[in-house]
DNA sequence: CGCGCGATTGAAGCGACTCAACGGCAGTGG
DNA sequence: CCACTGCCGTTGAGTCGCTTCAATCGCGCG
């Protein structure tokens, strides 16, 4: 899909860092961003490293631990979120003034990649210079970032949930969405109520209301789950999980692993009592 | 659909405000957090105002002037975004530790709305509290959470954009959405180049390449745009934002306005040339 | 020129939406 | 107490739209 030949740039100097190529200001940046007023207070003559990309040239990529984030100067990117078959979900595009990368505050690593369509720039933030001493504010503003940041990465799942064509598949990783979130929050990840109603769920799911019950009484079906009313508990995980991960056809053909298991139907041994 | 009794409730106070019922301590949202570690060393007996929520009452609405974010204490809450016409699209939900509210920052008022799905409490931080004076790193962290803020307002777009059901309403929102923010370059709103490509689209609408291709025909031969290759041109404004506002069928039953357009033909009176 | 790739268009099948009816359950008023 | 009403959830049948497979065209490039 992409050539390797920006991230060869990178390793012949070390590692896939930022480099700065030419030398902006914090005033540059509010200039961008379009609040002129600020520029003159504060101590606008701070430095701020830019960074050119050429087309097809990756910000960053997924996985890698961040040090950065960027404002896109001028140019577009393409923001994509690789699951694990080998398809790319497009989770947006950003222009000049936006940001990048900040879905990475909250986590270690970027949760996503972002590759320029054109030649672009970017101011380069490191995260280090966010991270100054100060007071209570201080800590609490950096609170504030870590949780918006990981409620932009919670918005991308959703664009992973819905990115799944068939309905099962969309409902299943519902399902392990809210598992986890149970799990991190310390109660049981396989037995959870629901706490919203159906509608909800078909709204958030953007299907049909009674698509949804029908596929909850298919995973029931199917022995994944049980349900009753809003009570669910996940009987057979793996298979749970294994059913979300069917996406629609990988783009790239050199994932043809789990090339046979595409068939008509998504679960393949388990129509019981069908 | 909800009771306007927690409306009645506050403005029987004055205005809809957040009203302290109990006290919390920065302290405590670290702990909620997860970081232990830091709550020793800064000031972590800064008041915090917590506020109860009971079920069905909302949190903040939809449009309203924002100046509080909020941290979930305990109760799950559920994000919402009511388009015009009345349908509500459920953009996530939200549980202990997450953050509410958040994309107001980059907007003077709220782009979504909260409401509570059972009994819930939450910490509330004044945006006054987080735009303390500082020096250079202040206003860039505030350039950071507010650019952040936009980028989560941005990701809802995306299920705005999904919850289309047909394929052509998706496009043109697609469209209307690049169309504003080329304005907001202040380059040509109605004539611009697509830099991405169709199988980029395609992910992004979560729609087949094929059915891409075929709406960008569609949507040329009802006289909206024109489009060679990526050079796209807007030729009915109003037409693509009519087509745009098409959802499916809103839930409220008192949204009866629109009640005879919606025929099969979403754009009716403009097959030319079918 | 042939090759690959992106984009467009056609034909056929299946999946989700829509309409409709039914069974529970809570709230309400006789 | 029970009928009544409304809402939530489930299930069935039919239609429409999107996906899939396929062929074609235009374009850049080795």
């Amino acid at each position: 899909m992409t050539e390797p030949t920006s991230t060869s740039l990178t390793t012949s100097r070390g590692r896939v860092l930022d480099f700065p190529v030419a030398r902006g200001s914090l005033a540059d940046l509010l200039r961008l961003l379009g609040c002129e007023g600020d520029a003159s207070r504060t101590g606008s003559s701070l430095p701020l490293a830019v960074r050119r990309i050429k087309t097809d040239e990756w910000l960053y990529h997924q996985g890698v631990p961040a040090e950065s984030i960027y404002f896109v100067r001028h140019g577009t990117f393409k923001v994509v979120r690789t699951t694990e078959d080998g398809y790319e979900q497009v989770l947006g595009f950003a222009g000049p003034a936006q940001l990048l990368g900040f879905d990475a505050l909250g986590a270690r690593n970027h949760p996503t990649a972002a590759v320029a369509l054109d030649e672009a720039s970017v101011f380069v933030v490191a995260l280090r210079d966010l991270a100054g001493p100060g007071v209570a504010q201080r800590t609490l503003a950096d609170a504030v970032c870590r949780a918006g940041s990981m409620a932009l990465s919670r918005q991308a799942d959703i664009a992973d949930i819905m990115s799944a064509v068939g309905a099962e598949v969309r409902l299943a990783r519902f399902l392990l969405h809210l598992s986890k979130q149970m799990e991190a929050r310390g109660e049981s990840p396989r037995r959870f109520v629901l706490r919203m109603s159906r509608r909800d769920i078909a709204s958030y799911l953007a299907v049909a209301i009674e698509t949804i019950s029908r596929m909850f009484s298919v995973l029931a079906g199917w022995g994944l789950i049980t349900v009753s009313n809003r009570d669910v508990e996940i009987v057979d995980m793996t298979g749970l999980q294994e059913l979300a991960l069917s996406t629609r056809r990988p783009i790239e053909p050199f994932t043809r692993a789990l090339a046979g298991r595409r068939g008509s139907n998504p679960m393949p041994g388990r129509e019981v009592a069908a």
